[in-house]
DNA sequence: TCGTTATTGGGAATGATTATCAGTTTCAGT
DNA sequence: ACTGAAACTGATAATCATTCCCAATAACGA
């Protein structure tokens, strides 16, 4: 079942890669497996990404991991977040279904994901007007959570000063 | 006229910062001056303001440069964009109107930009249903443009390996 | 005016991401 | 299957934005 989806998706990128003349190597692939057999809602930073390679398959370089990231992303398979902690974040991006969205809590910098559904199509129809080849819709709210307007002088938690 | 507005917004960040303990400064009030006087749309990244201040005031440090950014993001007059370019932009938060919103091309790394009152209105709505207090909502449509769909090979410009 | 405490600024340090480049692998054409 | 041209990989160095450190300075309540 899952797995009837994941050897779908593979196809389709080893297809793609030809296509545009990149490609195919073990490398790419054991990177968007590990990306289909993640849960749901869950994101992977580069760093992340390259720990688990070197855990459940043979080694990758974190160069190639970067590049990869970058390339996939361009693709279209996979999209990038960046949720206000100074780092990028990946995941599959379900372009065809309805990608979710994000309500970020500047202080704490905890994310609440939501689904929309029309904030998907009004993107498709945007890109249209305007001659987009459609990649990711990304809808993000910016707050302060209901914890941490409690606290005095919160701010942002990337670390900083303690201002 | 829009030196009544001017003032306006400096005394209200004067008064929220000592309201949450914060001090009023000369770097401070520099700072949002420089973004008072920016035209519609216009966004800096933190090099580029510490550029303009070294130019049209007294210079500031670029520590403090960095550091008053944050801030004021976190207290809501600023806001924070993130266009796929490895850098930071920041442009005044327009909270009570409707800011606008981006279509971004991933290949050469422009940006459109269009006004949605709805998506603000959301964004309102959502957050107040989560307990948080709003800063800011962004909607970002990530594509590639019409130029460069033609161009073989099309990736990311962030500069990167020629892949 | 004074003392407490936040703030500043310069420079070092950090951390994520990208460039370099020699060696390896893919794949189209044979 | 064999081969060569071109893409890809990986280790490491390099870069670049941003943050830390800390001594000197400035804001502001009493």
């Amino acid at each position: 079942m899952s797995n009837v989806k994941a050897r779908l998706d593979l196809t389709t990128m080893q297809a793609d890669l030809r296509r545009r003349g990149y490609r195919v190597t073990p490398q790419r692939e054991a990177i968007l497996r590990v990306f289909e057999g993640l849960p749901e809602g869950t994101h992977l930073s580069a760093e992340a990404l390259h720990e688990r390679l070197r855990e459940n398959e043979q080694g990758i370089g974190l160069a190639t991991t970067y590049r990869t990231l970058r390339l996939l992303v361009s693709m279209g398979f996979l999209r990038e977040l960046n949720l206000s902690d100074g780092q990028r974040h990946y995941e599959m991006n379900e372009a065809q279904g309805s990608p979710h969205h994000h309500l970020i809590c500047v202080a704490c910098n905890r994310a609440i994901e939501f689904d929309r559904a029309d904030l998907h199509e009004l993107g498709r129809a945007i890109a249209a007007d305007n001659g987009f080849a459609l990649l990711d819709v990304q809808y993000k709210i910016y707050g302060t959570c209901a914890a941490c307007q409690g606290r005095p002088h919160a701010q942002t938690q990337r670390s900083g000063d303690a201002i």
